[in-house]
DNA sequence: AGTATATTCCAAAACGTTTTGGGAGTCAAA
DNA sequence: TTTGACTCCCAAAACGTTTTGGAATATACT
């Protein structure tokens, strides 16, 4: 059907490695050859086959990517922003992304597992770490390349990019307390989630730091979603003494938080303070605008894919692990009036 | 390195051949060999290789997706969820998902020909079509498989799905009016996207038919995200005689529109009526939640994946193009009280 | 003339599969 | 004993590339 190098070389009257080699510009072919073999391939519309050519160099220019899904109505603005990120800078090097879905557990290794063995990727980038992750165990085990958004509890001896969420988690403790609000609350999600620790750590530093502690009671776990943000924060405003103020793991429950105190008539900035992290581009949008932890999720994108291209590539990195500094956004939501920056 | 079907056939003492159809359940190989090259294979840890088995069998397993982002900052809930019917359901039929990002344009147009000429998909699923899609176009010039979400203007001989929103949107403008909202703008996008066409076409209908219109000066255009939302409903409410109704023609300008009238003082779903369409999950969690029209994001993405998948096979589809009803989700943003349906 | 050196080319192997088109052996029926 | 059917197997071709390891010719230098 489609048009290969044999149809080529055949027409231009010269071998297939002749062509071959015409194309990928050898310097062992003549000036003359090469202009016409680029001619002719040009007018047939010959175009490599992709699979041949992979099958050949023994790579797949390929990178995967599992996303961790959990439950159908997947719905988180944090990841498609983050695939953004990684999908335009993988297009740039002129790689391939494979996206696939499934929730943490046994499909999901079973998803890296199938890629790696039937050789459907050249490496992985592995997102939202976990205390103790297979996934990465598991790449490490088989030396595998791969590069994480995260890291991990234990040896970190793998290349990943991560944000300094415990500095952030301090410094909108800080916050908190300077705007006047006391009785502190937090919603974390899932402690297996390594970021959970991290801003969990941070926030109790921070508190500690200016004089407050987080009481047991004012702990509440979740997923990360709206409606887990929702359920926890009404069980935390329907106590004898409710918490002043709520900290959020990340923006989506920290919406649902502020809709729970909406229902109860309080005034959030004023009466209650309510935070999150990641600073999604709907944050900004929220009513009232919400406090939160800025994470740069599109350049980190970028970032993580680059340097899994390196690595697979054999380029040395000039930092194997990227930690980076966040910054507080302060809006209304603890009580803060800004004309937005824009 | 990894185990080839020719070391699996030498350690069995049998030809390549033998050892892959034992593997592939011909009948006409023994059953003791069968066993043997069974117990084998499973020792030895042999797994084929992919890039081998579809050059051989003409074919990528492979289905492609060209998500239209719009500048860095991509943060669209409804393609995450979209994303994750299609993932879940190609995982379930053995077939890979290429994902790429690209704005609409040249760029675009490039990724789709790239994947094409060099085989790297079997075929393509299309979102958020327009109204002369050049997309379309070109996949049905060359005949190339594709399912499309959403319709075209013109000839519509090609399989889809889409919601038939211009019904929503009759039943969204009847809504507003019986909520006693009289002056209704609307804020749309781009008029090139097709939806938006039959979301602005039936939000007219369903006013004439409630005895209203829509007047040319409550029409703005905007692009999908909170932020535009938000700049039109500022230029809305800024008006001599502002609008005491807006429906947006997505959630997220939806959400952007709600903060404007908050901006505003205004009591949202008493003094001024705002609309979304979607139904995407923070819909729910909003404040106020927002009246909106459901759209089964998830299931249409693996219906649209399903229908892809059974067209590249050459089985017959039952039905080729699918128009699904969709239905309003009533709730605070335009006054109506609800216990939310959980 | 003979030898080295460029220059230009290509046949064949390789990547790892699946499929094609038989072949050899056994057994029962003719 | 031949014939036909059946069972089990396999060499070789094919998929479409790239790379290896020369070969052939022309040119330049002793």
């Amino acid at each position: 059907m489609a048009v290969t190098i044999k149809d080529v070389a055949q027409r231009v009257g010269k071998s297939v490695t002749t062509v071959s080699r015409a194309l990928h510009g050898y310097d062992d072919v003549s000036e003359e050859t090469r202009t016409l073999v680029e001619k002719v391939a040009e007018e047939m519309g010959y175009r490599p086959n992709t699979l041949a050519q992979r099958l050949q160099k023994r790579t797949t220019d390929t990178l995967g990517l599992v996303l961790p899904t959990f439950g159908p109505r997947f719905s988180d603005p944090f990841f498609s922003e983050f695939l953004a990120g990684i999908g335009n800078k993988a297009a740039d090097f002129g790689y391939d992304l494979l996206v696939s879905t499934q929730p943490p557990g046994e499909r999901e290794m079973h998803a890296y597992k199938q890629a790696v063995e039937s050789r459907r990727v050249d490496g992985f980038v592995v997102v939202r770490t976990r205390m103790n992750d297979e996934r990465i165990n598991y790449l490490r085990g088989i030396d595998f390349p791969f590069v994480a958004f995260g890291r991990t509890h234990g040896e970190l001896d793998f290349p990943f990019v991560d944000e300094d969420s415990q500095h952030g988690m301090r410094l909108m403790a800080q916050h908190i307390i300077q705007q006047g609000f006391h009785r502190v609350a937090c919603i974390a999600p899932e402690p297996d989630l390594m970021f959970a620790k991290y801003r969990l750590d941070g926030f109790r530093e921070g508190l500690a730091e200016a004089g407050g502690s987080l009481e047991d009671r004012y702990l509440k776990y979740s997923d990360l979603t709206q409606r887990g943000g929702y359920e926890k924060a009404n069980e935390l405003l329907a106590m004898d003494e409710p918490p002043t103020a709520i900290a959020a793991c990340n923006d989506l429950m920290a919406f649902g938080a502020i809709r729970a105190a909406h229902e109860q008539g309080l005034a959030i900035g004023e009466e209650i303070a309510i935070t999150g992290f990641d600073d999604i581009p709907m944050s900004e949008h929220f009513h009232p605008p919400l406090t939160t932890v800025n994470q740069p999720i599109y350049e980190i994108g970028g970032r993580v894919c680059e340097m899994l291209i390196h690595h697979i590539q054999g380029k040395p990195l000039e930092e194997e692990q990227v930690i980076l500094k966040p910054s507080l956004v302060l809006r209304e939501s603890t009580g803060v009036e800004t004309e937005e920056d824009i």
